[in-house]
DNA sequence: ATCCTCCCCTAC
DNA sequence: TAAGGTAGGGGAGGAT
């Protein structure tokens, strides 16, 4: 690789770092290279509904009910006060979680709160789809929030002084401010949250038709009553599909179930060869090793970035658009312009119902509201023409490797984001007139380039920092290139939902929405620092705040060491009763295979954490989606790895053997997990 | 403050 | 039928 030349005299950034620049400019020239465990318990708050791309859930979804739950809990534990005035107080409101959302004159929050917890209820700081509340105490009730709070028990304040002045719980009807409405009354007093979303989609989806099975040893416990959505915005148009004849068929077949699941001895490799979040999570862990291995390590700069215009940076972003539909369309040429997306499902037979998730979707798909994440069940209900490709992992690794040899001859500096998305840095002429931007210019040009060599088109993102470039390439899609500028930053960024900024997510979203009424990134910025902070934490309170006026100050990450390998396996796990033969074999076999992984890396572990997703209590036997692992509770139990002499190991018996000896101190049931994992830490 | 441990959350 | 993986940021609570 060239030595970096001298900096160029006369350089117009004179605000930038020279042996930064330097080493940029010759990277613009070079060519690609080519036995103490512990253990801790949570519930894991269900899915709302399933079938929605925009309510899809990573694995490890959600347990974020009961841990506020856990954590107020706690939080109220550690006042000691009120555990010495809770002494001898009747704990009439055991079990109750109560949201105050006004209350009259005569009693002011703080007693009211009080009142509630030396009874043994808790307090609820604010109310958003995750926390579990039972109940609402408001002193009026406007038609919004009549609508709002439809689906809750609300009644006054005087209920709960009432109540404690009884020593007994009173029935909160007699003091409802709810005219009497079509909703039934809730079955058991802790519906109204995201666990009541999922026993209704469970109940809408007739996943307790009582199939029988070695799967299950009780009888289902009956089905929870139905109730309407919470929130108007998440129901379907349609109900959606049941689960078809065949699929509950195939469910009911201990047979079919003992060669198609974790049980049996090929599920693993055969899981992993189909997997495509395996495949996008594992891919970029090479990327990454490709990248740090080709480019020299990103000179420090001199001058720390303020993540503002005068940094004079030019960030690119460029992403493949709807990436595994344009790398499928490359031989089906017939299939351009049709709505069209990527899915293990052929489409052919119970397509209707199909669970079958959508990798990707073309733009005619996305105009019909169909999203990448979706079930093929719900975006045949949004676009009931549409059609299915096959995945071709192969094809996408190949196209991803020439996008990243090509990017790597335009700039060193770069960050493998995923397979189809890149994060470079690249010394250009800074842009004086909209009419001449030779940064734009550049992009097209590598547009074309990647288009040349992959057939597939991408789209590229420039803007001075790593978020503006990210926001940028939103705009430019699909198949364009956008330059935002620093003039433009302001009015862009403030229209955009909160959600819109990387980093943010539907929890973060909902929290800012409910503890703040932020919606816009134009509310985030009139958010006074500390009550962000106080919202979000000290970190994110900055980092968003920060995000809210298009300022990013962080550096590409390039070739930072790995703190972890794990395997998880979370999809097809179903063991018959009794068979703790069937799981110790399971459970082995991912300890082995995170060692061969470890050991792929070069590295030796001296801590092993294991997971254990298992069915929640009052979760369908059956999940929603097709051997998916529905609602669960998670456990996590610790140990310390001890190889053969003495210190770190990369063993896959002694792995193996310290992932089945954790799990049997779970004495957990077979037939009731749902996910099983394995992850070694404290690497050298 | 700063660290550690056990989570949750996010992105693709 | 279907293949809901995985690394890393960061918050909360506690130890130092
Ligand atoms: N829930 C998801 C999201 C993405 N992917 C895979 C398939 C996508 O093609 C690829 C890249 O993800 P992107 O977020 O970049 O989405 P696309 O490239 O499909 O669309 P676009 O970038 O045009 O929005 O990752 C996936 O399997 N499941
Ligand atoms: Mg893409």
């Amino acid at each position: 690789m060239a030595q970096p030349p001298p900096a160029s005299a006369g350089d117009p950034l004179d605000d930038a770092d020279l042996e930064f620049e330097a080493a940029l400019a010759s990277h613009d020239l070079a060519s690609a290279a080519s036995p103490n465990s512990r253990t801790s318990t949570k519930a894991s708050a269900p899915s709302g509904d399933y079938r929605d791309g925009a309510m899809y859930e990573p694995v490890g979804f959600g347990e974020f009910g009961a841990y506020m739950r856990n954590k107020r809990a706690k939080l109220q534990v550690q006042n000691k006060d009120l555990v010495e005035q809770a002494k001898g107080l009747p704990q009439i409101f055991r079990g109750l979680h109560i949201y105050i959302n006004g209350y009259t004159d005569g009693i002011t929050l703080p007693e009211l709160q009080n009142l509630l917890i030396v009874h043994g209820g808790v307090y609820v700081p604010y109310l958003d789809q995750k926390s579990l509340v039972t109940h609402i105490l408001a002193a009026n009730l406007t038609p919004s929030k009549r609508h709002e709070f439809r689906d809750y028990k609300v009644t006054t304040p005087n209920w709960l002084t009432d109540s404690a002045k009884a020593g007994r719980l009173l029935d909160w009807r007699d003091y409802s401010l709810l005219a009497p409405v079509d909703t039934p009354p809730l079955p058991k007093g802790l519906e109204a949250t995201a666990g009541a979303r999922a026993a209704e989609d469970a109940a809408r989806l007739g996943t307790q038709t009582g199939q029988r099975s070695l799967h299950r040893r009780k009888p289902t416990p009956p089905s929870p009553p139905r109730r309407r959505r919470r929130r108007a915005a998440l129901a379907p148009t349609s109900p959606p599909a049941a689960r078809s004849e065949r699929q509950n068929a195939l469910l009911g077949d201990q047979d079919w179930l003992m060669r198609h699941t974790s049980s049996s001895v090929d599920f693993l490799a055969g899981y992993f060869a189909q997997s495509r979040l395996h495949l996008i999570s594992n891919f970029k862990e090479d990327l990454k090793m490709l990248v740090a291995a080709t480019q020299q390590s990103l000179p420090s700069r001199k001058k720390k970035l303020t993540g503002r215009a005068s940094d004079g940076r030019t960030v690119f972003h460029v992403d493949f658009d709807c990436f595994f539909v344009s790398a499928g369309l490359t031989s089906r040429p017939e299939l351009r312009g049709k709505p069209i997306c990527v899915c293990h499902s052929r489409g052919n037979a119970d397509a209707a119902s199909s669970t079958s998730e959508i990798a990707s979707c073309s733009y005619e798909a996305r105009a019909c509201g169909v999203r990448n994440g979706m079930s093929l069940g719900r975006a045949r209900e949004l676009c009931p023409e549409i059609q299915t490709m096959p995945f071709e992992f192969e094809l996408y690794k190949s196209i991803s490797m020439t996008l990243y040899s090509i990017l790597l001859k335009h700039a060193s500096f770069l960050q493998a984001v995923s397979i189809d998305e890149v994060l470079m840095e690249i010394k250009v002429e800074p842009t004086i007139l909209r009419e001449h931007d030779p940064a734009l210019e550049r992009a097209q040009q590598i547009r074309a380039e990647i288009f040349d060599a992959t057939g597939c088109p991408a789209s590229i993102g420039i803007s001075h920092n790593i978020l503006l470039a990210k926001l940028a390439t939103r705009k430019a899609k699909p198949a364009n290139a956008y330059h935002l500028l620093a003039e433009e930053v302001d009015e862009f960024i403030a229209t955009l939902g909160v959600d819109e900024l990387p980093g943010i997510g539907w929890s973060m979203r909902d929290k800012l929405k409910a503890q703040l009424g932020v919606e816009t990134v134009g509310d985030l910025r009139k958010v006074p620092p500390h009550k962000l902070a106080k919202a979000i934490g000290p970190d994110n309170g900055r980092k968003f705040a920060a995000f809210a006026q298009g300022v990013d100050d962080r550096e590409l990450e390039l070739g930072k060491a790995r703190q972890s390998v794990s395997t998880e396996v979370n999809y097809g796990i179903r063991f018959p009763v009794d068979r703790h033969d069937l799981v110790e074999r399971f459970v082995r076999q991912v300890g082995v295979e995170t060692a061969r992984r470890l050991r792929e890396q070069g590295l030796q572990s001296r801590q092993l954490t294991l997971k254990v997703m298992q069915r929640h209590p009052e979760a369908p036997v059956e999940a929603p989606k097709m051997l998916g692992h529905g609602w669960c509770t998670t456990e996590n139990k610790v140990s310390t790895l001890a190889g053969r002499s003495g210190g770190a190991t990369d063993d896959g018996d002694i792995v193996g053997e310290t992932a089945c000896k954790l799990m049997r101190s779970l004495q957990a049931p077979p037939h009731e997990l749902r996910g099983i994992a394995v992850q070694l830490s404290k690497l050298e």
